[in-house]
DNA sequence: ATTATATCCTGATCGC
DNA sequence: TGCGATCAGGATATAA
């Protein structure tokens, strides 16, 4: 499931591939995929790649001037980056791009969850919540964004409307580094929790960023190739398993329909 | 206002 | 061998 270490790396791989390009035609072959004014996107060139949350962002110079062009991947979607006549799994393509030498971007996603859209201008195609690797983002904001919210943490953190790009797999993950309950109500963090909560949501993006990503199931990077990051989980998906920190069993519980992963032993307050 | 639930969708897995 | 049930979860709409 691609969530922002996994974007980023897409978005890291494409940039120098694609910024200067001219996408010459395009075919979608996923009906439930609409896209409103699609025949802009012929003879567009693209003139940057962006992340914007757990989305790929492409900005278009068209004749009606710029459009962003992105791409939620979700729970399956894939962009996969072709050179000549390289061949790939051609199923459950949903939407091509073609530039110029041959090069092809596709749209790849098994389950259809993925969303495409466009739109005019940055502001209209970003998500609201705060970019988690930006400046703004210190220990200061993240009290401010939790206020008086009486979630739990992990669900807490799973919002996009506060902070943006982390999924199940990071919210689990970010409150093992924390040494916080990933039940323990975002209110009553003290402010030494705040600041450990802050520096692990950072320091765990930006180490999964270095590994390339995640790589659970299904998530690919735009080579087709696996992240590195699952060898340095700590929890997630190791139920049952031994802490690598303490030895303690690693527990599997579900909060708000998902699947949470904890060391009882590194994370206090248990449920 | 907040929190819980249902929905979308396919492939992998499991029990019989 | 096959078949049905279950599970995975990002985002959003709707219900409580």
């Amino acid at each position: 499931m691609p969530e922002l270490p996994e974007v980023e790396t897409i978005v890291r791989q494409l940039r120098p591939k694609m910024v200067g390009q001219r996408i010459t035609s395009f075919e979608i072959l996923d009906r439930k995929l609409a896209l409103p004014a699609g025949e802009e996107l012929a003879g567009a060139v693209v003139e940057s790649v962006e992340r914007l949350g757990k989305q790929v962002a492409l900005r278009l110079r068209t004749d009606l001037g710029n459009r962003w062009l992105v791409f939620q991947l979700r729970m399956t979607g894939q962009l996969l980056w072709l050179e000549d006549y390289q061949p790939v799994n051609p199923k459950h393509v949903r939407m091509r791009l073609d530039l110029g030498n041959n090069c092809k971007l596709l749209f790849r996603d098994i389950r259809r969850f993925g969303v495409i859209a466009l739109g005019k201008s940055r502001d209209e195609v970003s998500p609201v919540g705060l970019e988690p690797l930006s400046a703004e983002f210190i220990p200061e904001r993240l009290g401010s964004l939790i206020d008086n919210c009486r979630q739990l943490l992990k669900p807490w953190l799973l919002r996009q409307d506060r902070l943006v790009g982390i999924g199940n797999i990071y919210a689990s993950e970010i409150p093992f580094a924390a040494r916080l309950s990933p039940s323990c109500r975002v209110r009553t963090l003290s402010t030494d929790e705040i600041h450990r909560l802050h520096h692990a949501i950072i320091s765990v993006l930006e180490l999964a960023i270095e590994h390339r990503g995640t790589t659970f199931s299904d998530y690919r990077d735009s080579t087709g190739e696996p992240g590195g990051f699952q060898k340095l989980l700590k929890v997630y998906g190791r139920e049952a398993q031994p802490c690598r920190i303490c030895g303690e069993t690693i527990r599997r519980s579900v909060i708000g329909q998902r699947s949470t992963y904890f060391c009882p032993g590194c994370q206090s307050a248990l449920l």
